[in-house]
DNA sequence: GACGAAAGTGAATCTTCGC
DNA sequence: AGCGAAGATTCACTTTCGT
């Protein structure tokens, strides 16, 4: 049986209640891990508000080089080279884009985040709606190619970038950022506004069975994986809808996350499925990533002096040995004349704006000076 | 006798037929080489149709910003706050924008070309706005930082990147694009999309009597370097309507390139007006300030994670076996109580001071132990 | 003067919790 | 809502200072 601390005992009728009432909502209206066929502006009408965790995107690239843009019911614009038809088609394009960043908006959570990634064709008008949408720009992340296809006329410069858009729903929105994890991801520096990668070629890429690619711009898995790790927790929601061949699918599985893909094309489906259904996901023993501090439950340090973990007299040091100061009874410590909290008393004797006591002041232990935070670690740890 | 380099052998036949022509057409109604002191609308209000064959211009980013930011160490990151970066709304930047995007296009000759450098705070904004306007996008250019500023919160990615927007005045212009220059410049493979170049400091960063910059937001010389020399001929006209202190005038000055530069605020124009009266132009210029830092991104063990190369929840183990590690999702390692990236964990373990994890964990592959380096050859062969 | 340690700095939309 | 306190947080350089 298990001991219940007081605040969960506290939070327990709350949350039964809150699962209860999210897996009644959820549940019959969230087809979890499926493709759902057809239009996502459709499909996304269905879904009820405020339901996914993130919405990663790859809409139609659009414009007047080939690709065909589809209105939002799906027939095609007839291609127009005058500049009153131009007009016209980026007037269009904005019109598909506002309508289904407008459905996008209404079911994510307030608290989520969304991706859209594009080329200089069309990043710039859904960069603009989103931000005349009240989207919140947190990042513009460049995918720089590592083996991108020349330039072959020798025109202009190699086009060897895409570009990202991440935005939380609002600009006081608390979205998921797993700071740690990405630095570690990084050799432990952070990881910067520009990932360099390559594209999706050999066994990652779908070929039918006549050795043609299933579809024209597929990702690569990794770039999926840093999305994921990034702004994700285990067990969130991701929705994608322009789903294609389902490599949103299959990294969301593989990294544990649930998914749901939008997809019109019958073909990409198949190939989605079939990919998805071939993809493991990750051992759960193996889903270790760095912890954020940030999640880990405050400890006062009156705490570890209640507990005699840092006893009532111990000397606390500064790294440099410039300042003493004791611990007092009750967690607080005195330094000549300032008194108070660790970081009161350490914003005190710096003149700083502010300390982190717990990594200012340091114990002596076997002649070697460390930070209090290691008590604290060793407190956490002891729980 | 001067030797010439390639770049200028290719530049030279044009350089006296190109002075001629300008001399002869333009002479006499563009105030060359000279920095107007104004507002920029008004100012390019009063010059004539179709005159100046580039624009290149470095716009108020309106950057948003709230209160100060503080470094860890508690001191202050000096802000961009000036005046001439606030905006009310997207609505009065769009305004803005527009008006002087209205001028440069009605001063730019038909076959000229336009770059706007801006961030993710109003770039998005801009290129909805030049290609709303008939301009024509050629490239997005980003300028990879090679030591951008930290995000020192840990709320976000760091920003580490700033974009170009380099467009014709419209689909059909004949504009200036020197191919092989641009080649011979990148060690004779075609430029691509994305620049790697440091940020302008050290002695090429002006400061004033007491030793603060002179602007905040200074570009570096080896950006318009690249910039004019893809996109002008010798003896050509550039504008840069937002001059500030003057990089434009002076790589145009050495590059031989006519400029003219509207500035508003007196200090930056007595900068500028100094430094491009020090700027010698090519042959007798010291080209070493001009070196570009092509800094290999380094292979970041996360990369051989995300990759699937060495997928999460590999076991490495040192050479005698004595220690086992498990990687992590984000690329972090585990052994026992110690977590962090394979060079740290290493480091820990062995109570070493440091510690080179690639050579130190090995893997497992048909029963013998192989250095990770291994698998980072093999991922950098793949690339 | 040479060398190493320490301080300074760059277009930045930079916290969270409880009262 | 506004406030105060707790607590989390930096990379690549250049310049200055002390030995």
């Amino acid at each position: 049986m298990n001991e219940l601390t007081p605040i969960e005992a506290y939070c327990a009728p709350q949350l039964a209640r809150a699962q209860k009432r999210s897996r009644r909502q959820v549940a019959k209206s969230l087809p979890l891990d499926t493709i759902i066929e057809g239009d996502c502006i459709a499909a996304m009408a269905r879904m009820p508000d405020k339901s996914v965790d993130m919405i990663f995107a790859d809409p139609p690239y659009n414009l007047q080089l080939g690709g065909d843009l589809l209105r939002p019911e799906g027939s095609k614009v007839d291609a127009c080279d005058d500049e009153w038809d131009r007009f016209e088609s980026f007037a269009q394009y904005d019109d598909f884009t506002r309508d289904w960043l407008t459905e996008a908006r209404r079911i994510l959570k307030d608290d989520g985040s969304i991706w859209v990634i594009g080329s200089y064709h069309n990043i710039y008008r859904v960069g603009s709606l989103l931000q005349d949408m009240g989207y919140w720009l947190l990042n513009d992340i460049v995918w720089r190619k590592t083996n991108p296809m020349p330039n072959f006329r020798g025109t202009r410069f190699t086009n060897a970038h895409e570009t990202m858009l991440w935005c939380s729903k609002s600009e006081k929105s608390k979205y998921t950022f797993n700071y740690r994890a990405m630095k570690a991801l990084n050799d432990d520096l952070q990881m910067r506004s520009d990932w360099s990668l390559p594209i999706c070629s050999g066994g990652e890429r779908l070929k039918n069975d006549e050795g043609e690619k299933v579809h024209p711009t597929q990702k690569p898995e990794g770039l999926l994986y840093r999305v994921l790790l990034a702004s994700t927790k285990p067990g969130d929601v991701v929705l994608d809808p322009f789903f294609g061949t389902g490599t949103t699918g299959a990294v969301a599985k593989r990294l544990r996350r649930r998914w749901i893909g939008i997809e019109r094309e019958e073909e990409y489906i198949a190939a989605a499925r079939e990919r998805i259904e071939m993809t493991l996901p990750l051992d759960e023993s193996n889903m270790v990533t760095m912890a954020e501090k940030r999640s880990a439950p405050r400890v006062a340090f009156g705490l570890l002096v209640e507990s005699g973990l840092v006893p009532a007299g111990t000397v606390l040091m500064d790294a440099k040995r410039r300042w003493k100061a004791v611990v007092g009874l009750d967690g607080s410590v005195k330094c000549g004349e300032h008194q108070g909290s660790i970081h009161q008393v350490g914003k005190l004797v710096q003149g700083a704006p502010s300390c982190n006591g717990w990594t200012f002041w340091q114990v002596e232990e076997k002649g070697e000076l460390k930070p209090l935070d290691i008590w604290r670690q060793r407190h956490l740890g002891g729980l």
